[in-house]
DNA sequence: GTTGGGAGACTGACCAGTCAGTCTGAAGGG
DNA sequence: CCCTTCAGACTGACTGGTCAGTCTCCCAAC
């Protein structure tokens, strides 16, 4: 029985120091890029040795990979359960401009990482970072479709709509990476989410807004 | 008179190594980024020396902020030509919007460089990229800000508009790097200006179209 | 001769990754 | 129970390739 807990320790003492790692990872490679951050970093900051960094990891590169593919997962899964969870154009909206948004405020250093290093890293590192990009682009699409459709917004490019609007959010969240402003991130929530639905000409009616 | 024209064209030959230089240390830094590009690279790429480089730059860092900021200034010069010529919020955006896509348009190379990997070079790069930001901000916030006054659209986070639109456009031209598309990159000029215009509850009145 | 522009071999600090060795816990045998 | 063996988790000194910057030399012009 205390034999079996002990066996069922050692796999969880294996976690703990992979977390540690890519915890670290995460705050070195937010502080200092991923091409200034070195390896003797990471095995400072998490406490560990370089052999226990390569053990865990082939290579630097594995760990910023490991760090950004977890996070788009995580992200792609809460936008998917928003997306299920949202009728209609403002509820979308809201709920995936909401995800994004909380998603960054809870993680502000891979906030950082995702969102300035990520992009400005090598080209075989960008095929995961496009797919997420991709995915967003076409669930928010998706919805300025349907409104199209549905005669709320008028017809227009709805790809480029998706595209500035990912850009909008992605500079609101720098603003706020590089001046703390504002406190807390999601006060923006309310305003951004109606100055998007704005931007593709849906007009709130009185109905609409019981 | 020979010897005087050869005289002149000493100076234009130090300018042309020069010039040189930067035009391939532009294209090096745009394909690999700038902590993945080695000078041996950019004096491959100028068909110079390794000492002809130092000889006009004291390090990697000066040439990088040599191209950006004169970048920076050229931008900032058109901006302000482009306020001066416009009057309403209409012309000011179009202008603004306008001066920032055809310089991308332009400067291919320097789009990647300024928008991709000027955010995510080292906090000692960033003090001209915030200044250039600051000044956009402050612009584009003016335009709207006036507009709240005259009534032309409602009260609301100027700032926050503002960063959305900078954050808009950048997004814009960011998938115009990676995909080739809208070809060329100002065919976006209208309706991205419309997708402004609203977004902030501008409507365009039949009196204002003429 | 002097000066300026430039060439390219060289230097030494840096750093990703390697690997011989250590430590710890578990299992098996006496 | 004690001892031995083994596997796996981990350590940290080391290696060798890389690369920003230096330095000496060359050449041409005056």
């Amino acid at each position: 029985m205390a034999t079996a807990i002990e066996r069922l320790g050692r796999p969880s003492q294996r976690e703990e120091t992979r977390r540690k790692i890519l915890e670290s990872a995460a705050q070195v490679f937010a502080d200092k890029g991923f091409y200034r951050s070195v390896v003797d970093d990471i095995v400072k900051a998490s406490g560990t040795s370089k052999g226990a960094v390569y053990f865990y990891f082939d290579s630097k590169e594995q760990i910023f990979m490991s760090l950004v593919e977890d996070y788009a997962a995580t992200v792609a899964q809460e936008l998917q359960v928003a997306v299920h969870r949202s009728r209609g154009l403002i509820a979308e909206v809201e709920a995936t401009v909401a995800t994004l948004i909380r998603n960054f405020q809870a993680h502000r250093t891979l906030a950082k990482i995702v969102l300035v290093d990520w992009p400005a890293a090598g080209a075989e590192f960008q095929g995961k970072r496009i797919a997420l990009k991709t995915m967003l682009v076409e669930v928010l699409r998706g919805y300025l479709d349907r409104a199209v459709q549905d005669g709320k917004i008028p017809a227009q490019d709805t790809e480029m709509a998706a595209y500035a609007w990912i850009g909008a959010i992605g500079e609101i969240v720098a603003r706020w990476l590089n001046t703390g402003k504002p406190n807390p991130l999601d006060e923006v929530l309310a305003p951004l989410t109606r100055l998007l639905l704005s931007s593709v000409g849906f007009v709130a009616s009185p109905a609409a807004a019981r």
